[in-house]
DNA sequence: TATTGTTATACTCTATAACTATA
DNA sequence: TATAGTTATAGAGTATAACAATA
């Protein structure tokens, strides 16, 4: 148990953060919170040889929804020309394949393959360990409660 | 009011994102509440010629710890390398100045100028209206237990 | 004419190694 | 020799414009 001690002494560099604000700044935080809990993250996905990038388009490629390259980009707040790599990569792993959308000749429409769902099925169960490793000690209750207001900030109501 | 409709209505991206489980999982909920998040940082520093590195900089540099470059590196997780580049910038406005150490003459002890304390308070206020816009609607007590889960993801106790 | 996917390009940020001056 | 700051450079990610195929 060092706990104590682990409260009680307080680096140069907290100190100072504290005395400036920023621990108080949510802009701050979730830029901080968003660092450490990626590191987590692109370490478990790591032995998969994915990034998160590749993750979440593998993932929104399991879905029963055939969706479009700008679909795709659209949900996951990323570039379309950016999307074209990363489909590359994971095409190139016969992770997802690009279908020719017989509707509207100009679309792909991205799926997974048995092989890219069976692979995000077992990455998603490694990333999912990050939420225990950050806040396993908090209650139940109030994790909810975070979950929540994560999902609230990313997906905000639009504004006026 | 359209707040109904708001509820109701589902876009397909809504409904594939959820689909998938990204929406259930920290690390993109977290990746894209820093997005939506920053954007508004931006926004609000904008109009001060501050950029969200440069910003928590300066804010480091208004308290009364003369941090170093090594100091604040590690404080603000940037590389070393790249403070230089901040620095130029907020010393070329005269925001901030480096001083040698006279303990040790390699380092450098950064500290905010007169101008630089002004413009630093002017852009806090600013940039603590982002709270605002993301939580205001959530009751104080939730609010509170939010920004210490951030705090709490942000600052870690080290791992075994 | 407008849109999808693509390519090319520039810009920012990150990470690394090498250099200098001090210790 | 080791460290603080600096410089140079290569690598990701982001953003933009332009192009071919299709609508």
């Amino acid at each position: 148990m060092i706990q104590e001690g682990q409260r009680e002494e307080l680096s140069t560099e907290t100190r100072s953060l504290r005395a400036s604000g920023l621990t108080d700044e949510i802009g701050f935080l979730i830029a901080r919170a968003k660092l450490v809990t990626l590191e987590l993250v692109d370490e478990q996905l790591e032995e998969f040889g994915l990034k998160r990038q590749s993750y979440a388009t593998l993932s929104l490629a399991c879905t029963e929804y055939g969706l479009t390259q700008r679909e795709l980009a659209a949900s996951l707040k990323v570039d379309p020309s950016r999307l074209v790599a990363i489909l590359d990569e994971l095409q190139g792993r016969n992770l997802v394949v690009r279908e020719v959308d017989p509707a509207d000749r100009r679309s792909r429409t991205i799926r997974a393959t048995d092989a890219g769902r069976q692979l995000c099925a077992q990455a998603a169960e490694s990333v999912r360990r990050v939420e225990e490793l950050l806040l396993g000690e908090i209650p139940a209750g109030e994790r909810a409660t975070i979950m929540g207001a994560l999902r609230r900030i990313a997906f905000p109501s639009p504004r006026p």
